[in-house]
RNA sequence: GUAGAUAUAGCUCAGCUGGUUAGAGCGUCGGAUUGUGAUUCCGAAGGUCGUGGGUUCGAGCCCCAUUAUUUACCCCA
């Protein structure tokens, strides 16, 4: 048999120790926010059926889907799972009778899937937390992966606008913990983007491809969106609308949040000739001056770090409100958190009128972020504080209760395992950062004594056990 | 799905216009030092040059195909 190289499937990938050690952190930092904001931890099944996630991201989201493949044989001729007459029809016949599950694709839709099968017994409204890995079948490229994890935290069963506030203080409060303070939060309303699009007098039938042009005003400016607004085929050239939003773009006159919020107010009243237009591009800005307000009456401070962008388009195929997004500015790396509110969520799964509103991080791009911008604290990669070295067997023998000792004195520790050269075991606790060494040889043993070596000063001590102990616990 | 880049030792990479036996640093192992790491000195091991074909007297280098990785677009965390 030939020996193949090993090797992992595209997009994935192995986390060392010391990764692991500064995910955990990250890990962290977000999970005591999430609870302190009383949040509920949450885990639902790697798999779900593909019923409950296809359709819920959009005919592009369908096809990132990974597909789990049914048990069995499926082309056996007395089962007959698949038809002679399925396979002429083409794979698309065929997918649905040889994969009934699916690779979890977020953790919004699963939550949602959740609270409809549980709402007998959940106390709304429900506050839930999950962090936990997804799965998306997209070409991996800088900061994009075919597994990565998502945290969550969404609220089901209120309207009110103080959840929205509370994600953004979550949003907040985690980046600054992180020293990610180079950031911005950006915040939008999907009635403000229906407004915009009633303003530039398009047809609400193509709402979503013009949503993701506008989108793109930061990156390739007025005329680059007039231009694919064209290709895309929408007809009405009135720009009226992208002089305004131009506005409160304007790099050199930068406007306040709230200005622009009065700003985009204002082109509502001007250009609307439809008065339910206005209606409902109006009440977009009401919620979002609401979401304002709330922050600053609790005390937020950082209106630096938050930003209504009226061009934001996110989630299109179920956000109905507002609308979040974070950039690091500092680093070249697509958003690291995402959300906003969906009324119709739970509404796929039987359960309408029940609204909810969320938000997730991304913990591979943060890890990124933190790792260029070098915000890492000093991180130990091994829990290990002390490694006993052994001259041979018989030395290595009357260590073990020593070892004992140390554990039971909650002291992180290990015995070197093989007969090896005290250079050898020295360099091995060096390599894996192991701060201590003891050591006992005939001479201290018959002493009474031990040998103690701090390795990154070098400094050798010559102690009794109750003297290692404490040396090792201060 | 569309377009580009890359592939040489465990890792990061040199390798001239195609010319004898493919190199360096780091890491690993051994020794200087049979009771001491990081530092110093000496030495050694480690390669079907991604894979398959072609051109040539001769290919790591040129051509074609293929696979993998990676970047950008689309979309997204």
């Amino acid at each position: 048999m030939s020996v193949q190289k090993p090797s992992i499937p595209q997009g994935t990938r192995d986390f060392g120790p010391a990764v692991v050690a500064r995910r955990n952190y990250i890990f962290g930092v977000i999970r005591r926010v999430f609870e302190k904001f009383g949040y509920a931890p949450l885990e639902t099944p790697t798999m779900e059926n593909l019923s409950v996630l296809t359709g819920k991201y959009g005919e592009e989201g369908d096809q990132l889907l990974f597909k789990v493949l049914n048990s069995g044989d499926f082309l056996n001729k007395k089962n007959a799972a698949v038809t002679t007459e399925d396979l002429e029809a083409g794979s698309k016949k065929i997918l649905p009778k040889i994969a009934e599950k699916g690779l979890r694709y977020d953790l919004t839709v699963p939550f949602a899937r959740y609270v409809v099968m549980n709402r007998g017994t959940l106390t709304f409204p429900f506050k839930r937390y999950q962090i936990q890995p997804v799965w998306r079948a997209d070409r991996p490229q800088r900061g994009r992966y075919r597994e990565f994890y998502q945290c969550d935290a969404d609220v089901v069963g209120t309207d009110s606008l103080l959840c929205e506030a509370e994600i953004v203080l979550m949003m907040s409060e985690v980046l600054n913990t992180l020293g990610l303070t180079e950031h911005t939060i950006k915040i939008n309303h999907r009635d403000v983007l229906s407004g915009v699009r009633f303003a530039a007098g398009e047809d609400p039938s193509k709402e979503s491809e013009f949503f993701v042009v506008l989108d793109k005003l930061d990156k390739i400016g007025s005329e680059g969106v007039k231009q694919e607004l064209k290709e895309r085929g929408f007809h009405n050239f009135g720009f009226q609308w992208l002089e305004y939003l131009l506005r409160t773009h304007d790099g050199n006159k930068r406007m306040s949040s709230s200005e622009r919020l009065k700003y985009v107010s204002f082109m509502f009243e001007d250009i609307m000739s439809d008065s339910n237009a206005e209606v409902v591009g109006s009440k977009g800005i009401r919620e979002l001056e609401g979401v304002f307000r709330i922050l600053k009456d609790f005390g937020f401070t950082q209106f630096d770090q938050l930003e209504f962008d009226p061009t934001l388009a996110r989630g299109l195929s179920y956000y109905t409100g507002c609308i979040f997004e974070i950039k690091i500015n500092n680093v070249n790396m697509g958003s690291v958190s995402g959300g906003g509110r969906y009324d119709n969520l739970t509404g796929a799964f039987g359960l309408p009128g029940v609204s909810g509103v969320g938000f997730s991080f991304g913990v591979d791009r943060l890890y990124d972020c933190l790792e260029e911008l070098n915000l890492f604290p000093e991180a130990v990669a091994t829990t290990t504080r002390c490694l006993i070295a052994s001259f041979d067997a018989e030395t290595a023998r009357l260590m073990l209760p020593v070892l004992r000792q140390l554990r039971e004195a909650g002291i992180p520790s290990e015995l070197y395992p093989d007969e090896a050269k005290l250079g050898k075991q020295f360099k091995y606790a060096d390599a894996k950062g192991i701060p201590y060494v003891l050591l006992q040889g005939p001479e201290e043993r018959a002493a009474g004594q031990f040998k103690l070596k701090e390795l990154s000063t070098g400094q050798e001590q010559l102690l009794n056990w109750d003297a290692v102990l404490a040396e090792l616990t201060k």
